[in-house]
DNA sequence: TGTACATCAGTGAACGCGCGTTCACTGATGTAC
DNA sequence: TGTACATCAGTGAACGCGCGTTCACTGATGTAC
């Protein structure tokens, strides 16, 4: 696995630059010229390692959600699932995270453009999301809440919504916005106490 | 206000049209071409209503943010605030909501996408965002609920969330996953009773 | 060990196409007298 | 009321440019004998 050809290498420097790339201007924001520049190449050498645009884009997600899975591995795999839980929020909606875009998790900066990738990203996409989904739902269950599918879905929900709404404001206000959904999300999944003076809500 | 001349309505024509593209096609999905050409007109004349493309863009996200503020109104702007509250949660997460993708707010098929916008649409966009937090929190406040400004950000993001998951989602996982973001939602304002059989948890 | 040939990753010029933008124009409407 | 002229919304051909894709090629490496 780690024996790799030139070619194969060459595949993979061309993958994690479209990968960076598409995190920070999108899906079909660079060409594919300007991308192997950046991978040190001509672009004419493309079509060897790809039948087209489309099957780059679909294998960029691919090699985006497989670092995101290397990240909640790293997070919920081993130890406690509360302290995974809580670290994973951290992260996540860390002021590290919003600035490191070109990096770690696709789904804030692409998910709203997911329905209008080709047919095959799209369906990689759904995957990502699915086990995404599971994994935390897996370690919810750990501590023994009910539903904890359900609660995932609405845990990955508020998760991927803070980051991308801290993405487009301010500074400030996203600061504000990234605190206020990671206290939230500790406490709703009973890992801190309720917010402020108590009150009939949760 | 309701007086136009031939220009204005030409113009608001155009920008409906821009508005309703950008959000199926994201916000470099529809060229001046193709847009003059679904508004009735050649593309000739586009510059006579817009300096360029990005100022087009830029109208355009203030177009989608008050029709967005006018549901917002409908649904929070009189009456109860928990009945307003509910109903906004269910129509925002429903099933319908998902599928017109052309109308309504315009937050889950473009946020991911404001941070490469041009700055000026960039900045309606961040106000857009906060004013429908203030909108949120000032409902939350009339339940009496603890820091509403904290809890309508949070709320916000899973509502978000929820919706650009769902459109990346195949119908089924998508159904589900709306579906337990509008409970737990609920049940996060003091709308709804915990999910199941109680446990630590909220 | 040395020569002859096949393989194959990568090069770079060229293609057709659609984009945003410009601009000289048309033709309908409004105003002056 | 009728004529002369100005205004102005919209037309459509043309531009330069960057895009995705193709393809004949080069030159290094691997294999055969």
């Amino acid at each position: 696995m780690t024996e790799m050809t030139t070619k194969e290498r060459t595949r993979a420097r061309i993958l994690d630059e479209a990968a960076k790339a598409m995190r920070e201007h999108g899906s079909s924001g660079i060409g594919v010229a300007a991308l192997m520049k950046r991978a040190g190449l001509t672009h004419g050498g493309f079509y060897a390692h790809f039948k087209d645009r489309d099957d780059l884009v679909a294998h960029a997600v691919d090699r985006m959600f497989r670092d995101s899975s290397a990240m909640l591995t790293q997070h919920l795999g081993h130890g406690e699932a509360a302290t995974g839980l809580s670290s994973l929020i951290d992260y996540y909606l860390s002021e590290t995270a919003r600035k490191r875009i070109d990096g770690g998790c696709p789904l804030p900066s692409l998910t709203g453009e997911a329905s209008r990738m080709p047919d095959v990203a799209r369906d990689r996409f759904a995957v990502g999301i699915t086990g995404f989904q599971a994994a935390l739902a897996h370690s919810l269950a750990k501590l023994g809440l009910p539903e904890p599918m359900k609660l995932a879905a609405s845990v990955l929900a508020e998760m991927v919504g803070a980051m991308t709404l801290a993405r487009a404001l301010d500074d400030e206000a996203a600061k504000a916005s990234l605190e206020a959904s990671r206290a939230r999300l500790k406490h709703r999944i009973g890992l801190a106490e309720a917010p402020s003076a108590g009150s009939t809500s949760s």
